[in-house]
DNA sequence: CCTTGACCTTCCAGTGACTGGAAGCTTATA
DNA sequence: TATAAGCTTCCAGTCACTGGAAGGTCAAGG
C-alpha cells in the first residue's frame, strides 16, 4: 500500500512516517516503479508499535531501542523491563514536579481576588523571585 | 554590572539572558563604552521574575504577557488570574496524562518477569498496538 | 611590555520530534 | 482533457535554549 493508506491504517501521519525513515527509526521503504513508497502489513504493525510506545512517552531514541529488542527474538526480557522501569521513574519525577507547580499556582490564584483592582499576589510573588 | 554578574545574581545563564533580549522578552540592555551590556538591580529583578515564572511552567510567550501585566500598574488582577487558571488546567491535564501513562507502564512491567528469558508482555503489548 | 586567562561580543548550528509549505511528479476521476 | 488528489524531495519553522567558533577587552603576574 502507499504511504497515505499506511498512514490511515497505522495512525501515523505520512509526514511522520517519512520523518521516521529519514532518521533511521524504520528502514527505508521499498519503492514501486513510480518511486512511491510501498508498505506491507508488517510495516503497519511496526508503525503501530512505534505510535503506542510514543504515546507512552518513550523518546524516539528509546523506541529505537525497543524496536531492536522486539526484533531480536533472543533478547532477555530483563533488558526491556529495565528500559520501562527507567521510564517509569522519569514519568514519576515529572508528575511530582507538575504537582508541586500546581500546588504553588493554586495557592497563588487562591490569594488573588481576580477582579478589576490591580493588586495581585500572583505578580507580587513572581516579582519576589522565590527559590523553591 | 556585566552579564556574568547579572547571570549569577539572577540565576539566569548569560547565554539565556542574551537569548531573551534577542527575542524581545526583555528590552535591549544599555551598553557600556566597550560594548558590554550593563544591568541594573531592576533588570535582575525582572530576570528573577522570568525565571520563577518559567519554573512554574509558563511558556516564554506567557511570561511576556505576565511581564506586561506586571509593568502595567493599572491592569486588572482578573487578567493575571485568568492566565494563571488557564495554566493550572493545562498542568492538571498533563498530570492526568502522565498518571495514565504511569499506570499502563506499571501494569506492563508487573507482568514482565524481567529475567533472561525472551518472552516479555511489554513488547507483546506494544506490538498489539493498543488504542488506549 | 607581554602574556595569560577570564570575560565579553556576535553569529551559526544543533537539540527533539515533528509540521507546514513550495515545486514538481503520477494517478484517478469527471 | 482538465483537474484534483496523492506522491516525491527539500527547506524552513516550531520551542527554549545551548554549544562552539572567532574575535575584542580587561586585570593580574612576571
Amino acid at each position: 500500500m502507499n504511504i497515505g493508506e499506511a498512514a490511515s491504517e497505522s495512525g501515523v501521519p505520512a509526514k511522520t512516517i517519512r520523518y521516521y525513515e529519514s532518521i533511521g527509526l524504520i528502514p527505508p521503504a521499498i519503492r514501486a516503479e513510480n518511486g512511491y513508497r510501498h508498505f506491507t502489513r508488517f510495516d503497519i504493525e511496526t508503525l503501530k508499535f512505534i505510535q503506542y510506545a510514543r504515546r507512552l512517552g518513550f523518546s524516539v531514541k528509546d523506541v529505537g531501542g525497543l524496536l531492536e529488542l522486539w526484533r531480536d527474538k533472543s533478547r532477555a526480557s530483563a533488558d526491556v523491563k529495565a528500559l520501562a522501569l527507567q521510564h517509569i521513574s522519569a514519568v514519576e519525577k515529572r508528575i511530582a514536579e507538575l504537582q508541586s507547580i500546581r500546588k504553588t499556582l493554586i495557592d497563588l490564584t487562591d490569594r488573588c481576588h481576580g477582579d478589576d483592582r490591580p493588586d495581585c499576589p500572583i505578580l507580587e510573588d513572581l516579582a519576589a523571585g522565590h527559590d523553591g
